[in-house]
RNA sequence: GGCGGCGUAGCUCAGUUGGUUAGAGCACAGGACUCAUAAGCCUGGGGUCAGUGGUUCAAGUCCACUCGCCGCUACCA
């Protein structure tokens, strides 16, 4: 009997291009997903964009076209990318499909027993989407920092949705454990907001000031505000609430997303799973956020990297590499080209590629390319599978680095090239045997990681016989 | 203001319930070798574990305070 496994990203805003942050997202969930494919459990890895919203509006008014032709050249945009980065999802789902709007306008619908209809007076910024207090308002005199623009007074009548009554019962999930937050920092965090209480949110806005979003069933005048409805897509794509994979997969097995919406994933889509009967999801993941040089990355700095960049010179498998391994799986991190192509050249040509090479040769030139009888694995792989049950993907890779640092050890203290020289076949064959079955090993723990590099090296090796290939 | 976290070798970090001369990778220096993508292997230098004061037979590890960072959250107004 097989596990089901369903992970999450969370979906893109399509109001900018793909950055390096939407990549590595991309690819931690990839990972999850093909660990899990591997051990055999069925999966669902969905991903997808969000494109509905009054900042969606504007923007596509600025460019004189529809919001829809926006989110259409957009998520173009981030399609593409998850095809250069080998990304493994199964699904695609687009905040605009018309099976998610019918299915949100159900959800809406499932929970109006907590939906009521009240005036919210706040300060507004269309950047964010969302409301500011007045001392947030106060602190930044009235010009929301992450936009530049002035925050707007709005007075209006919307719904609300009961989030309140709902904060003990994710408080507890939480803390029992069954519903995981990791890492421990950010669990504290979500912890503590817990602890002071959750406040009813604004849950939709009035169709004449933004009317690019899903309307609320049962009243023309409103549109569902675009996070209430952007967080459904974790149910709607697997078909909520009728559909056979809704009723396997759900609750989700690992929903992963970064910090800045850390809250709407700990606090408010739990409070709407809740409100629906539904389990909440086992894990949440939240990763952190990459820097570039030691600076956060801006346009305006001019230390801004696409992601793009970065894979049309090295490739996917080296960009998946370094930022799988290199940025702190729990905390923020750093990129620079410097430190990549350290990591490119020592890291992937030096120690994997050159020990995959040096054992080719050896066998063919010693064995006429013969490897004979390939011994199994033999490496205790538990602190790995840890490492990536907990999202550690930078320790996951630390131990199979340990592996093949290992083999290179090895080798050295073999010296096949010495054995070679003797009349001892056997011992020779049995080393070089044991050197392609450790690659194999190793190739094994790297397909999640690396797809390609690991197919090589499988390639290479798998039939008993060395078929020469091209390495990075 | 409240809550949480951090400050360990030049850099990035690990250090389990306090217990022998504090660790890893990178960087740097030296060495032996040659199968290999001049890659790989071995050895070494380098740290008043932010500071001060406590608890203890014993503290990087516990307590108090100080300094410096960071995150979340709140508010005075």
């Amino acid at each position: 009997m097989s596990n089901y496994f369903y992970v999450t990203t969370s979906l893109p805003y399509v109001n900018g291009e793909p950055h390096l942050g939407h990549a590595m997202e991309f690819i931690m969930a990839d990972v999850l997903a093909r660990r899990a494919r591997q051990r055999g459990d069925k999966v669902i890895f969905s991903t997808g964009t969000d494109e509905h919203g009054g900042k969606i509006a504007e923007k596509a008014a600025e460019m004189k076209i529809t919001p829809k032709e926006l989110a259409d050249q957009m998520e173009a945009q981030f399609r593409k990318l998850t095809d250069t980065l080998k990304i493994s999802n199964d699904r695609f789902i687009r905040t605009t499909d018309r099976g998610h709007e019918q299915r949100a306008q159900l959800i809406w619908r499932a929970l109006e027993k907590d939906i009521y209809k009240g005036k919210y007076s706040g300060w507004y910024c269309t950047g964010d989407e969302a409301f500011f207090t007045e001392a947030e308002v106060k602190a930044n005199k009235g010009v929301c920092p992450n936009h530049n623009r002035p925050f707007e007074k709005v007075e209006e009548e919307n719904y609300f949705f009961k989030l309140s009554k709902y904060t003990i019962q994710i408080r507890k999930s939480i803390e029992s454990g069954d519903f995981s937050v990791i890492p421990e920092t950010r669990r504290n965090e979500i912890l503590s907001i817990l602890k002071d209480g959750l406040e009813d949110i604004s849950v939709s806005r009035p169709k004449d000031k933004i009317n690019w979003g899903v309307p609320v069933p049962g009243d023309p005048g409103q549109v569902m505000y675009v996070w209430f409805e952007a967080l459904m897509n974790y149910i709607t794509v697997l078909g909520y609430p009728e559909n056979e994979d809704f009723k396997f997969f759900w609750p989700a097995t690992v929903q992963v997303v970064g910090k800045d919406i850390a809250r709407f994933h700990a606090a408010i889509w739990p409070g709407m799973l809740l409100g629906l009967g539904l389990a909440l999801p086992r894990k949440l993941y939240i990763h952190g956020f990459i820097n570039v040089d030691g600076k956060k990355m801006s346009k305006s700095l001019g230390n801004y990297v696409a992601p793009h960049e970065i894979i049309e010179k090295y490739g996917a498998e080296a960009f998946r590499y370094y930022f799988l391994r290199h940025i702190p799986s729990y905390n923020d991190g750093d990129f620079s080209w410097q430190h990549f192509e350290a990591a490119y050249n020592n890291e992937l040509a030096d120690e994997l590629g050159n020990t995959v090479q040096r054992t080719i040769v050896m066998i063919q030139r010693y064995q006429e390319g013969v490897v004979g009888d390939i011994p199994g694995a033999s490496h205790d792989i538990a602190q790995y599978e840890a490492a990536i049950d907990n999202c550690r993907f930078d320790r996951a890779l630390d131990e199979v680095w340990e592996q093949v640092r290992g083999l290179n050890q090895y080798i050295e203290e073999e010296k096949p090239w010495e054995i070679a020289k003797t009349d001892d076949k056997d011992h020779l064959r049995e080393v070089l045997a044991y050197q392609a079955g450790a690659l194999l090993e190793i190739a094994g723990l790297l397909e999640p990681f690396m797809p390609e590099t690991a197919a090589k090296i499988q390639a290479v090796f798998k039939d008993g016989i060395v078929h020469p290939a091209k390495e990075t």
